[in-house]
DNA sequence: GTGAAAGCGCTAACAC
DNA sequence: GTGTTAGCGCTTTCAC
């Protein structure tokens, strides 16, 4: 292994007047900065960035975490904060946990062990134990897309809330007055709990029923979950004309088993979708949905985590991103409007 | 930052003996082992992976490069790869080159400043720089869903020639004999070329006309690519009854047009794709293809990087896993059948 | 079974 | 402008 001492040596230096050009610090001449790079290039050096970081306590490196690899939102978000850190010269060590929370501690733990610099936790469920851990730790962190309620951990995200009562409203708005929901885990705070509230609070506003029964809860806001229960949803509410899907996910499901069912869409039912992932412009009809804006939601997440970082003051700790209602194709507009 | 000094303060013992205990290595009785391990829990202390690094020249970090992080591929070959790797205690670096190979020198380097203990490669074309920077730097690697024809490296891929002999032999069978293609950029050796000859292969085999105007050519195998490049073929090939889409992508993209332009599929028009992503069932029809089994292929590549990396011989360095014709409903037999 | 000490490759404080 | 040196936190001889 070629090191600064063999550079040194070529040189006809000293391996502190190396390092000073290496890191374009004060205290070399022109010529110098000469011979040292022509000996680097002749030995083919290269900074040995393990011996760096234990003296500078930085690895340039931050962790993510994300649940499921499988879950096509989780790519989007990874585009923007892989491109910030990219330009930044930051790598990142992915994680998944598959939502489990073991292994989220044993990512915590490594990532800890690897001295990375910061860490941004997404879309999950942290647990008291896991924020009790990233506090004791002490490295900085964001929540992208989820948020802890009870520790204060600067976030950024979409108010689900909000954008579930827009996207009830819009098919209330288009004259549905029978709207089902597919939803996911109840007991999840974030992707979960807000969503439902936004359709029943929206159905309520506008005077319209409100049925426990309407909604029809899955697993983990998959394709499976959605194909399963719009089964399901349409036993229990034969007169419903629109349906709002947790998840774009789910809604291709929806659509896959009416395909199966002859139930034409958006003719004999409509549905809105959530997240605006590829998939809903692939599925027929193309999908009307609420758009997350995945990509700046992780380029900010890994913004607000290099500012920590660099120590600077984070102005906004909570930041929320804005929805849009995409209109596509899957939302008809009831005739007696 | 507590360290190994203060542990062994607490313990009454040297550094050198708490070493010892937490590596498990020969040299310490049970008593100091306790008292050693007692220390370490009052004062939470955590190795410091760096420092050892340094001295054992291991990261326990893998380098992942892929092309492209929107493709649907990488997110299901991630996930054989990070099943291996979390088992076996390592992390995985993620870098995406966008297809961009100056992306890709940088990321080489950073994965070589950073002193990963492998790489694996990800369906790209290399370049012979790339190839020659890699073997330089002398860390092991796997090509994973590619290969070089110049330089012998391992690999992991299926066979794409004989997936897309099989692929158009299956359409063949089916009755058709005006069969299309979509395909991607004839000069990638990899999903290019080579698709492309199995295609024509299949054709001349069966005595059927095989014409270069009925290959239309896309950019990156994806969903736009299928949308606008079915317009094209059905404007130089009216007489098609089927197309072989060398990426489920672009088939979803043609099966939109088809939509759009109404197009009844599989009545008017047949389509196989290549890959078997969860795209496939998504889509309407859902998507007869070929299965790649990209879990497996990721899962292999690690299992073969780590075999390098404990400098264990590799038994076989060129591994072809099996494709596999998935039918569903986007293939229709002929009448003349 | 245990401790002292060298040193991994680098940065930074200090002296000149 | 430049070199010497200490030391980051650890593993690993080597001596006892």
């Amino acid at each position: 292994m070629v090191t600064i001492r063999d550079v040194a040596l070529k040189a006809k230096t000293s391996i502190a007047t190396v390092s000073r050009v290496i890191n374009n610090k004060p205290g070399f001449s022109e010529e110098t900065k000469q011979k040292v790079q022509q000996a680097m290039k002749e030995l083919d050096y290269e900074t040995n960035e393990i011996a760096r970081s234990l003296i500078t306590n930085k690895t340039n490196t931050i962790g993510v975490i994300v649940p499921n690899i499988a879950s096509m939102l989780t790519h989007d978000l990874l585009n923007g904060i892989e491109n910030l850190s990219q330009s930044r010269k930051y790598s990142i060590i992915v994680c998944y946990t598959y939502s489990n929370h073991e292994r989220t501690m044993e990512y915590l733990k490594t990532l800890k062990e690897k001295r990375v610099d910061g860490i941004i936790f997404t879309s999950e469920n942290l647990t008291d134990k896991n924020i009790e851990y990233i506090k004791k730790i002490n490295i900085p962190i964001v929540l992208l897309s989820t948020f802890s309620e009870k520790y204060k951990l600067p976030f950024v995200k979409v108010d689900d809330y909000q954008a579930s009562y827009a996207a009830v409203e819009y098919l209330i708005g288009k004259g549905h007055k029978n709207i089902g929901m597919l939803s996911g885990d109840p007991n999840d705070k974030i992707a979960g709990e807000p969503r439902i509230k936004g359709y029943k609070d929206a159905l309520k506003k506008h005077h319209l029923f409100s049925n426990e029964e309407h909604i029809v809860v899955g697993n983990n806001f998959s394709f499976e979950d959605g194909r399963t229960n719009l089964v399901t949803l349409l036993e229990k509410f034969p007169e419903m004309t629109a349906i709002f899907s947790a998840s774009d996910e789910m809604a291709a499901g929806a659509i896959a088993t009416a395909h199966e069912k002859k139930i034409n869409i958006p003719e004999e039912l409509s549905i809105i979708g959530y997240d605006n992932i590829l998939v809903s412009q692939m599925v027929y009809p193309p999908l009307t949905t609420i758009e997350q804006p995945l990509y700046d939601m992780g380029y900010t997440a890994a913004e607000m985590l290099f500012q920590q970082i660099d120590e600077k003051e984070l102005i906004n700790k909570e930041v929320y991103l804005p929805f849009k209602i995409i209109e596509r194709e899957s939302v008809k507009v009831m005739d007696s409007l």
